[in-house]
DNA sequence: AGCACGCCGACT
DNA sequence: GTCGGCGTGCTC
């Protein structure tokens, strides 16, 4: 291969390296290949790259360049994707080509070929007549002729009923039925001739209206918080918007958090619309991933929904970005590539020159912030759907409950009174408690031994539907012991009261009431949630009982009661943003009472009837934004973000010194370039909460600085600094920037 | 991250 | 004399 037939490619690969490497490819190349995958040979070892440049500026002998094959004819990621990832790399400190790792599906990091499976299927060409027929000796034949009659089947059928392939090929070459691929039958969604939609939409509200107007009146980039209380219809927003794009020929994207996949999602879409709706979450397989990944840079698809991971799909002449529920902790990836759906999302619109829409009833106090800044425009929904009105609500000072056996399992008396008046009433009631499991942990009565995770510092949830004790860090467990293994004592007992206890206790008060459960433990697959969701709206459950996974989007009207079991422990919490994860969480939660025509309540129980955000909470007066609006005073007391901006160095390893003292040494090197930076503040090395985790000893280092831009130089530094050095193959670093947990 | 290279100790 | 332990450093 002559020099002169070949054209020189910048490559990145998924590798922890920051640098592009420069291979050459056959052929006369151009722009058309930037972000094709190639496969080539680095260090010693194949893997797959993804072209950057093209005839990019090298100081190298051309001897050291490598030939690489290229696997994408045309490149399928787009510029916007593209520049998405270069800004999210250089913001969150992680290499390019790790990026692109995690925004491809895993069949192309894989070096599969960018294409729909194909599905060979076969159906009838001519219906042979009697003559033709009666040529026919073969009985297979005939049967299969009979089958094919009822439409196109697939051949992977065909084999499974028992049917040769011989057989179908007999027939093919008798001109009576044709091989056809399933899925070459693609139309793009501005070809289809059917109106864009499928069913007659409500009227808006004067609300909806302005909020639909104010989105739709500009083509341009603006991000809108769409501030809407629960059951105020955001979602008749989101679809009314997305209906002026399609009419534009334009796709939209909307993600959602990992908990609202459900079917009354994307139901609603479905039902709405005549154009297609392809969706990308966790229970898809690596197929169907793909298959929608296609179904979207295809323009087969016009809307996608789907979680984080959806908003690195290439979507030609993409319109609209929705971010729903944005203040959802799950659009931030807390592993490998730590970035914010949120953010990258703005960038994406921006590139795209489009709308983005962050819809919340309780949005996060960066967002507030934002529009108190001028840079988010603010759209309020403030009326409920039909005429609804938010709950009242009502206080259980637990001071003054009689220690009964129901308040130990977190049922007072006169919640349960209620709870009982409630039922009777034929209304159903929504229990929440943020805990799962039947008990917190479990302790020696004689010994005082407490049953700890041997991997991680971390205490065993007991769960007595398995017999175990159980690690939620880990997932390690162990039977429920009868005796101590300290003492031999068999005076064992369990503290702190789970869902699961809390729904044991009610089944035994009220036996002939239908109890539901709904949290992780009992709740694995969709499917799961689905026919549990489906069970409580059809009544047959009187009582619910459930985690955060029943605090979103789920429509239930019969809901007149919701009881708060626990507020107590997320007041006192040492991460500076739990209490506005418990005034987001609290609000979202009291939205399920009263959704329907019936009036709702909500009962708290606490024994800090004086708390201010209690207090703020039951105030009818006081909205989630005054709540926020506290909030965000108290951060810029306290100089903590969004008035400034943080990132955590971390490390671990297995052995505890490692970690720890490869922190101390990088901080005394940071201590010493600090000068060269002003408004930036660095914590000493410290342990995580759980220092210790599936073995691993984890440490961490928190930086607080005052610019975005300062912070962001600092930590490449930092990032120059460890790519120096040659880590041990023990020890992991990361850098996460904006970190919304604090370790 | 991988992998090759290389420099030492335990074996045929 | 060689097989393989893993510490070090480079990868187009």
């Amino acid at each position: 291969m002559k020099d002169s037939d070949c054209t020189i490619v910048n490559v990145v690969i998924n590798r922890p390296l920051q640098k592009k490497f420069a291979y050459k490819i056959e052929g006369k190349a151009g722009v058309e290949c930037i972000g094709s995958r190639v496969e080539v040979n680095f260090a010693g070892s194949n893997c797959i790259g993804i072209i950057t440049d093209v005839n990019p500026e090298i100081n190298l002998p051309v001897s050291k360049i490598k030939k690489a094959k290229l696997l994408d004819k045309t490149s399928f990621i787009s510029e916007d994707i593209k520049k998405v990832l270069e800004f999210g790399s250089a913001f969150y400190q992680y290499p390019l080509g790790q990026c692109y790792n995690v925004a491809l599906p895993k069949m192309l990091r894989d070096g599969k070929p960018f294409a729909y499976e194909n599905i060979p299927a076969i159906e009838l060409q001519s219906v042979p007549d009697e003559d033709a027929l009666a040529k026919i000796r073969s009985q297979e034949q005939l049967k299969l002729i009979e089958i094919l009659k009822n439409g196109t089947i697939r051949r992977k059928e065909l084999r499974e009923r028992g049917f040769s392939s011989q057989t179908e090929n007999a027939l093919i070459k008798k001109g009576i039925a044709k091989l056809i691929n399933l899925q070459t039958e693609q139309k793009r969604f501005t070809e289809i001739e059917l109106p864009i939609l499928k069913e007659n939409p409500p009227v808006p509200n004067i609300e909806q209206q302005n909020a639909i107007l104010s989105i739709t009146s500009t083509n341009e980039f603006g991000v809108f918080l769409l501030n809407g209380i629960t059951g105020s219809g955001k979602t008749e927003v989101y679809l009314r918007v997305i209906e002026e794009v399609l009419k534009q020929g334009k796709a939209a994207l909307v993600l959602v958090p990992e908990i609202a996949l459900t079917p009354q999602t994307f139901n609603r879409f479905y039902r709405r619309f005549n154009i297609p709706v392809s969706s990308m979450h966790s229970a898809l397989t690596d197929r169907e991933r793909l298959d929608a990944y296609i179904d979207m840079q295809s323009g087969k698809s016009g809307i996608l929904i789907g979680t984080r991971t959806a908003l690195f799909t290439p979507i030609p002449n993409l319109g609209l970005i929705i971010i729903d529920e944005e203040h959802d902790s799950s659009f931030k990836q807390s592993d490998s590539f730590r970035y914010h759906a949120r953010s990258l999302g703005i960038i994406r619109a921006k590139e795209n020159n489009c709308p983005i829409i962050l819809g919340s009833a309780t949005p996060s106090l960066e967002s507030v912030y934002n529009v108190k800044k001028g840079i988010y425009k603010k759209l309020d929904l403030t009326i409920r759907a039909g005429g609804a009105s938010l709950p009242d609500f009502q206080i259980i000072d637990l001071r003054n409950e009689p220690l009964t056996e129901g308040l130990k399992t977190g049922v007072s008396e006169t919640l349960e009174k209620e709870i009982g008046e409630e039922t009777a009433k034929g209304n159903q009631v929504m229990l929440f408690l943020n805990r799962r499991g039947y008990a917190h942990h479990m302790v020696c009565h004689n010994c005082g031994h407490v049953f700890m995770c041997p991997h991680c510092d971390n205490l065993l949830t007991v769960h007595k539907g398995l017999n175990r004790l159980k690690c939620h860090m880990c997932e390690n467990n162990i039977p429920i012991p009868k005796v101590c293994p300290n003492c031999q004592s068999d005076a064992l007992f369990e503290q702190g009261f789970g869902t699961e206890q809390v729904s044991d206790y009610l089944k035994t008060r009220y036996p002939d009431i239908g109890i539901e459960r709904i949290d992780r433990d009992v709740v694995t697959t969709k499917a799961q949630l689905e026919s549990r969701l489906n069970r409580i709206t059809s009544g047959k459950f009187q009582i619910v009982i459930g985690t955060q996974m029943l605090a979103k989007g789920h429509d239930f009207p019969n809901v007149t009661l919701v009881g708060i079991l626990d507020i107590d422990s997320s007041l006192f919490s040492d991460d500076f943003r739990s209490l506005e994860n418990a005034a987001q969480l609290l609000t979202q939660v009291s939205g399920r009472s009263g959704r329907g025509n019936k009036k709702g309540r909500v009962i708290i129980q606490t024994h800090h009837k004086d708390n201010l955000l209690i207090n703020q909470l039951i105030n009818p007066e006081c909205s989630y934004l005054n709540i926020a609006e506290d909030l965000l005073k108290t951060r810029k007391n306290l100089m903590l973000p969004p008035y400034t901006y943080q990132a955590f160095i971390l490390s671990n390893s297995s052995e505890r010194i490692t970690a720890f003292s490869f922190l101390n040494k990088l901080h005394s090197e940071l201590i010493s370039v600090l000068n060269k930076y002003s408004n930036i503040a660095i914590t000493p090395v410290m342990s995580d909460k759980m220092e210790k985790q599936q073995n691993r000893y984890h440490f961490h280092m928190l930086v607080t600085c005052l610019s975005r831009k300062t912070l962001n130089m600092f930590l490449t530094e930092v990032r120059n600094i460890v790519a120096e050095q040659s880590l041990s193959q023990d020890l992991r670093f990361a850098i996460e920037v904006d970190p919304i947990i604090m370790c």
